[in-house]
DNA sequence: GATGAATGAGTATTCATTCAT
DNA sequence: AATGAATGAATACTCATTCAT
């Protein structure tokens, strides 16, 4: 049970590394499956296939380990969400773009799907960061004439939680387009378009 | 420490109903403060003076308490939601109405609403049973001709993350009227609705 | 595994302080046998027939539990040293009778004795306590002109490390009245009386 | 972090003497700073700036690690006590000088102070070296008709306790050269001497 | 020899739950 | 019904020791 992200990252690395890798993989493996408060450390390393004592030659305590893992899979979303971004200058487009993206990425693994939802409320880190995109591309909105709205810190959380009930609903039940085309939708028609155009922007390829 | 919602209902019950009414009033403040997760029995016990045994006189375990607690708090919200409801024809009056006291409600309460707002994860009953009449407004408001929008579980959804959006960020930074305004306007844009009409439909007495 | 002295002590209470009694005496015990480093907890409840999270019902920690136990013993000590004292006025003839009585109060019950010598180490207020009557004796003795000494913390220091190695030395070989005889000796000795005088005042009865 | 007497002692010698010398340097620094029960192994290495592994191809435990650096510490005192002891035939003088070396000796280097007062209780080796000199010196005082004493095991412990309690009160208190002479003074009164003969021979340079 | 990562037995501590009073 | 002491399984964390490199 050694597979998963971090893993594939330590390749080559020393074996400290792939040790620490091991447990990181295996606690988004755990969190996904049973949620941060259930969390225990035994189960990492058994998961790991290491020793109990091991987790601490590498980490402190439970969230030290919760937040490498979750600020690691962060950025490797946010890596996977950033390609090709700057070709985009329509403002609606790059929300939209970022949305559809965002949602995809995360649902391809559904581990970090969870982890990720699990860990919006306890890691305020991981909001932030997304925020950062987001607040930038609503500015371009504003600054194109397209969105009718003042871009404030509880708009960005409004949109980012329509973002996390796509993530969450289409965990549970499985993918669905139509859910990710709405979320879109419903996100445009907040920010201040019109259905119609709303529509035609986020129609699936 | 006695005062509560429940121990005002069980005003002139017998004394079993009353000590019930304590330990539930003990429950909510507890989560209010420490979210379920921290709750812990003998916390409740000592919370409501009396001895930790006499919890399980009562209850059977902490999830019993905690849905009983909830579920109460639920029901008087929406008592208190339903007044004068049946005078409002108009849905997406309905809906702004309801959105507006729901967040009024619960924030009268910060205790309330933190239970509220803890409990939505853990406690799917509670979000179904908010469904219902909003399922109802929205149906309502398609009839009409009002809302441009396909009726769904989905829907329900983000309008509900919408509201707790309000509700989680008003409970942590103060009484904001402008958020509910705004939560009202998204919720009817993300319904149909021009900016410039939901603007009017909700802007503040 | 129940009798001792807090047990005694405890005959007739409630169940709580008959429980406590029951971990003091086995930490008594305990650190008879195998010095305070050594002492876990689980030994302590073990030895006292209970599970191991009564412990904490009753201390916080092993540091309160020690402590309690020394101090019992002490405050019994003192009891038992104290009688008839006040019919004793010459001063050599107090300390004389002092020494040997706690030198043999202590060998009766050798977990008290291998308890307190444990002890002084760790609790500084055990020597304190100590500290006050024999000062009261050494002034009264200077007073008398029986005493060609300075009273000082250090010179209290130097007396009880004395006693201590006639308890220790009799805790390890068995009790021998010469090394009690000796150690008065050498105490009035130092004190500044001939060796003759210090002869007669501590000759055995 | 490396100098001390087992570093200067190995200067010259092979590498894993040298190795060797680091280890026993770092455990005298760490049982003086924390005493023997709260030394632990890889703080042993740290100090010493090896790696933990280390310790083991030089010492098999912890208790021999302690057993040599108290060793080689109490010979160098030894050592140092030694020279020009031959030349002073009176027994109280040789008492007196012996003494008061001692407890210069070890003060000079509070941490050989601290390491051997730890040591006393748990490596009954030492006391035994120093007894050794010490029941010579008193058999030629006995001899010398100086001394109105038996040559006792017991009294040989509480000659050392008074050494014990002098080196003890000074190393927390600091240097203070009249609790030195009283320790003189208290063992030759001890010994039989007149507190007058005791005072001559105690004066301090 | 030196390294330092891994090991796992040992120990402390918490807290839901039981039950005699 | 209420009490509150006792229970013991669950869990976190430490650290001496081993061993492959």
């Amino acid at each position: 049970m050694n597979i998963g992200f971090f893993h594939d990252r330590a390749q080559g690395a020393n074996k400290r590394q792939r040790t620490r890798a091991a447990m990181l993989d295996a606690t988004v493996r755990l969190v996904a499956q049973k949620g941060m408060a259930a969390l225990r450390i035994n189960d990492i390393t058994e998961e790991a296939g290491l020793a109990n004592g091991t987790f601490y030659n590498h980490f402190s305590d439970k969230d030290e380990v919760l937040l490498e893992a979750a600020l690691g899979i962060a950025a490797e979303v946010s890596r996977q969400l950033d390609t090709d971004m700057t070709e985009i200058d329509d403002a609606p487009s790059r929300v939209v773009t970022a949305t559809r993206r965002f949602i995809n990425i995360v649902l391809a693994e559904p581990d970090w799907a969870a982890l990720l939802i699990s860990g919006t409320e306890h890691l305020p880190q991981l909001r932030d960061d997304a925020s950062q995109y987001l607040r930038a591309d609503l500015e371009r909105g504003v600054a194109q004439g397209r969105f009718e709205i003042e871009v404030s810190g509880f708009l960005l959380k409004q949109i980012l939680a329509l973002i996390q009930v796509a993530v969450s609903s289409q965990l549970l039940a499985g993918l669905d387009a139509r859910q990710t085309d709405q979320t879109c939708e419903a996100i445009l028609r907040m920010l201040g378009l019109t259905p119609a155009d709303a529509r035609r922007l986020c129609a699936s390829a």
